[in-house]
DNA sequence: CAAAATACTGCAAAAATACGCATATTCTTC
DNA sequence: GAAGAATATGCGTATTTTTGCAGTATTTTG
């Protein structure tokens, strides 16, 4: 492994998780902790990081996003993200829609787990392809312009021949008696198909989504397996979901 | 083997890899390590490539550059692509394979006139979907994660569902007796399904690649309506294909 | 304060590189 | 064509870079 790609998956960590651990990264890449160290003090004086002790940090995390509000919503997405991992297990295959906050999840799925991935958005497969370990299959049909995803009776039909593991179906709007509902009544099409595309389908959502309606709806909150927002279990915006057969996480 | 098409070579395998290994390269090859050293020199020297201890990386590796993937060849490929916007015509269907001539085609589709694109390359749907005026269609399928374009049998599928205006069908090499050959069986299935989707077949092809053999083979010569060239017509190198009922320009 | 974790230093082995030079190949020029 | 120039390639050797290791110093943490 060149010293270069040390560097940048360096950095893409740290972008990432706006922090490394020398260990980690000296175990994940398979050479001495030294190595790393002497890495890590090269991107310090190159300022692409700050060395601290243990590791290295993010130097940027404030300059980067320059409205407090972006790095917060970020932030959550990132959380709700590694809460999702948990769910995936070697080998499976998976259904990510659209959204940030799957490609968030497609950006932090590890890069030694073999994977089958199934996608009907443009930016999600592209994040995908550039990791080797995960086969990356496209739900072609016509692209939707704003949300970037194929929608359409062909990428329907190509659902269909689908059974997936998991679906990481991402939602604008999610309420607890009127179920999920969108804004696109195309995208709502190939939601509920990817809904009957796989065993279990699970919902990553930030909070300021909850209890907001839109004008089409996808499905009933009881025909989703598992919600996942940033929010902790015993949070009261919870509450209306509690004793709906439903995870929380 | 000349020293243009190991640069050619380098160049594609940083395109493809992001990053090199002189070793690699070499075996590859079947050159010494010196040599290709002294490539990657030049190419450094040339701003087409960076040199790093070990081997060499893509120059915009880490600066987020999604649009400028590489220069190399490009005047060619321009002429090319200006050259193949003179067949299409408003309201038609076209259809577009993969490789960097055609991407540079369809970075300069014009914004006003009115397209339905189809195309099993995650670049180049990438690129069409910023032009309000294309309606664009993927051929989904599974990624290959060399050529970022869908392969296999679920793509060639929704590939025969298609009877285009135009395909543009770039090429690997063109030989005048032993046709349009590639590198990759699965990409040649893909490209063969194309032929059979559009009414006419223009093949973009730089001259280097004239002459040249690979592998499989996806067609004889007879089989492609016209080859386009960044060469004036009277070159030499067209000598070859004159008299084979095929359009050059 | 003491134990554990982390950092620094010097060193040696391995890998990569630069350089000079001999040989092979290609390109001119006549 | 053929001689000569220019360029390209491969090899051996000296030099530099990279990397891991061991010993010692420093920082963190309970």
């Amino acid at each position: 492994m060149l010293k270069e790609e040390r560097h940048q998956f360096i950095l893409n960590e740290v972008g990432i998780h706006n922090r490394v651990l020398l260990t980690d990264i000296a175990n994940l890449l398979n050479v001495s902790v030294d190595t790393i160290r002497r890495d890590i003090k090269e991107l310090h004086n190159a300022k692409q990081l700050k060395k601290v002790h243990g590791g290295a940090i993010s130097l940027g995390f404030n300059n980067y996003n320059p409205t407090g509000k972006k790095i917060y919503s970020l932030e959550k997405k990132s959380l709700i993200a590694e809460k999702a991992l948990g769910l995936i297990k070697e080998g499976q295959v998976i259904l990510l829609s659209g959204g940030t906050t799957n490609l968030e999840l497609a950006r932090r799925l590890p890069s030694r787990m073999k994977l089958t991935c199934f996608t009907p958005s443009l930016p999600i497969a592209v994040q995908l392809l550039g990791k080797s370990n995960i086969e990356v299959i496209f739900i072609g049909g016509r692209l939707s312009q704003d949300s970037q995803i194929a929608i359409g009776g062909s990428a329907i039909n190509m659902l269909s021949d689908i059974k997936a593991d998991i679906c990481f179906l991402g939602t604008n709007s999610i309420h607890a008696t009127e179920g999920l509902t969108e804004f696109d009544w195309e995208i709502v099409q190939m939601k509920k198909a990817m809904i009957h595309s796989a065993r279990k389908v699970v919902s990553p959502c930030i909070s300021e989504k909850i209890g907001s309606l839109q004008r089409y709806r996808i499905c009933g909150v009881e025909e989703i397996d598992a919600l996942i927002t940033e929010l902790e279990p015993w949070d009261t915006k919870l509450d209306a979901f509690k004793n709906m057969n439903i995870q929380l996480l």
